[in-house]
DNA sequence: CGGCAATATTTGAAATGTCAAAGGTTTCGG
DNA sequence: CCGAAACCTTTGACATTTCAAATATTGCCG
């Protein structure tokens, strides 16, 4: 059962031993990295920022559209139901980093935008974002890196494919 | 305006899924990779069984040891924090899939251990998991499978060795 | 024009998640 | 033994998460 891996923190003991599946072996692998990671991370933007993880991916958005997105456009890109965005952008505005508004429009719509300060915000937690993904990945070739970015890509694609709610953007 | 202006310079690209360093690339397509899986490992969980993915991963561990695991222990397994494993355990313990008992020896630990329902409701959800990861990387190569097995080990190590906590015991 | 389906967001209940502080229980040094 | 340190779990305050139901608004069809 031991592979190259001897951390005791590791959901793979799920498999039988090891020997399992190799689809449920790479998943249970690509669960708890990613887990590891964004505790990880989420510690930092804790400790330096005090934003957590659900908050910097949302201002992530909202950095790259400066004109502001619609709620649930933002809720389709972070992956995070309506319901959860409403929550996350009232504590957002409350915090002083969003203001939302009413378009004229559509008044079924609120689309929520950064405020300076959001933007001064987000730009120090982004430059120290990248910097931390750079050092958790230290020991990762270039190229294990790219052949990587690929081959998730071909995971991706596969469960999107396979969604029971049909392939969704 | 003009001359200690250095905030926001190079950062447009982050978060973004056309350029950037090549390490958040690849952060960023694991997790909305995870975040895919996960969705619709948890929509069939709880379609067809009405449980949760926190209570799959907690019954896997306990199903591997049946003589039961001390709370801290499944902590550390599940990735979730103690406070959390409390409470997840006494919904399982209310459903009746799990006991609680305190061992003669010492009596600060609390040992949880499946009922025989507890086995049988985790046999049927395993099957049934395995079968859906199956499904959802079909269209993966088995070679890219196993190449990504190794090369998400090497991630994961390296993710280890740089934890700001120090490498997980 | 009236009504109804479609769209967009909010709300509410329940579960999960974190951290920090508080509770008991051992264990060990003096 | 006694008291302090170490250990294990629970508790409490909050944030995030999901789903489903409720609201509100728009657009279309007859």
């Amino acid at each position: 059962m031991a592979e190259t891996d001897n951390s005791a923190i590791d959901l793979e003991i799920i498999a039988q031993g090891g020997a399992g599946k190799p689809e449920l072996r790479l998943w249970l692998r690509m669960l708890s990295t990613t887990k590891l990671i964004s505790q990880e991370i989420r510690r930092r933007l804790r400790a330096e920022f005090g934003a957590t993880l659900p908050q910097f991916d949302l201002l992530a958005q909202l950095y790259r559209e400066r004109e502001g997105l619609r709620l649930g456009e933002l809720s389709k890109r972070t992956m995070v139901t309506n319901g959860n965005v409403t929550g996350l952008v009232e504590r957002l505005e409350a915090d002083g980093f969003v203001i939302r508004e009413t378009p004229d429009g559509d008044r079924r719509v609120t689309v929520a935008k950064l405020t300076p300060r959001g933007e001064t915000y987000f730009s120090a937690m982004a430059a120290a974002h990248e910097g931390w993904l750079r050092d958790i990945m230290a020991d990762v070739e270039p190229a294990t890196v790219s052949t990587l970015l690929g081959e998730i890509g071909i995971v991706k694609a596969s469960a999107n494919n396979h969604l029971s709610a049909g392939p969704a953007d």
